[in-house]
DNA sequence: TTCCAGGGGTAGA
DNA sequence: TCTACCCATGGA
């Protein structure tokens, strides 16, 4: 076993970015019960397969312990490894404008004091949109059993652990097949045409996570994905750091009325002029009073 | 069997 | 832009 550290911004909490949403639960994410360590499996550039743990260490940074490297570690799997890292817990994330207009809140103080906002992502942009998309208009329960069984379209390591497929390796099945092993129901063809245009070098999604574009941009390329309405093109935008949108849900909706309305049911044009004063990170202040429910 | 979930799509106002 | 309505489908 191989290991190093990764440094992380001030403020950064290991334990609060990995239950920052659901994303630790689904596959290939495996974690422990305290919350203190996070494992996935990922590939080097030659293809082999490798798994991670992640921990928190001082500094703050985080430990990454690699196993199943034959030999020493690559400068350039290090390089790569701490790029996926970086990545997974969005440490390039700036949140200190997001952490001074909320200290003015005393409602919100609590989630500078506790390092929440900063969401765990997975490996890929490309992996966060299926993921995404698997979480439409379901339960949470299907969208783990979704999740794992797209998991096992990926090779398979020494210890029967898979690693997310590409695009090309889900593009490579056809629909009907799928179908009947992911049972994701309508959400295959979406899945389907989705690896497919990646797949043919039609789309970059893995560009479309860059802090230099506008949200409304990149809000406006997710909606043209199939099966990606407001709801999912604003999970994606949180994802990347723009707070910008209101991912209305369910729970969303559920957790307004219990707080706000006293149980009454709100229109979404109430739930976003409530947050709307806290533009442009509306969406992000949603998400904490989520959390704190 | 029924019901619903961490909605999407579309038509019409 | 907003609302109303229909549609999808695996799982509890």
């Amino acid at each position: 076993m191989t290991g190093f550290l990764v440094t992380a911004p001030a403020g950064f909490n290991f334990r609060s970015t990995m239950i920052s949403h659901g994303w630790l639960m689904l596959a290939p994410f495996d974690y422990s019960d305290d919350y203190l360590r996070l494992q996935t499996i990922d590939r080097l550039d030659d293809g082999s397969l490798v798994q991670l743990n992640f921990a928190p260490a001082a500094g703050p940074a985080i430990r990454v312990e690699v196993e199943g490297v034959k030999g020493r570690l690559r400068a350039a799997s290090k390089r790569r490894l701490t790029e996926l890292t970086r990545r997974i817990f969005n440490l390039d994330l700036d949140m200190t404008p997001v952490y001074r207009r909320l200290r003015t809140e005393a409602r919100y103080r609590w989630a500078e004091q506790r390092g929440a906002g900063r969401l765990l992502r997975a490996a890929t942009v490309w992996e966060d949109l299926v993921k995404t998309l698997m979480t439409t208009n379901t339960t949470w329960a299907g969208t783990r059993n979704m999740v794992k069984r797209i998991t096992e379209l990926g090779p398979q390591d020494d210890a029967g652990r898979h690693a997310f497929p590409t695009p090309a390796e889900v593009a490579g099945h056809r629909q009907q097949a799928l179908q009947e092993h992911i049972r994701a129901g309508y959400r295959t063809a979406y899945l389907l045409e989705l690896a497919g245009r990646i797949a043919a070098g039609e789309l970059d999604v893995e560009r479309w996570d860059d802090p230099a574009l506008e949200s409304d941009d990149v809000y406006q390329r997710l909606l043209e994905l199939k099966g990606f309405g407001p709801y999912a093109a604003s999970v994606m935008l949180k994802l990347m750091g723009k707070f910008d949108r209101l991912a209305l849900d369910t729970a969303a909706r559920s957790m307004y009325a219990q707080q706000f309305t006293e149980g009454g049911k709100p229109t979404d044009r109430q739930i976003r002029e409530h947050y709307q004063p806290y533009a442009p990170y509306q969406g992000l202040v949603l998400w904490l009073d989520l959390m704190v429910e």
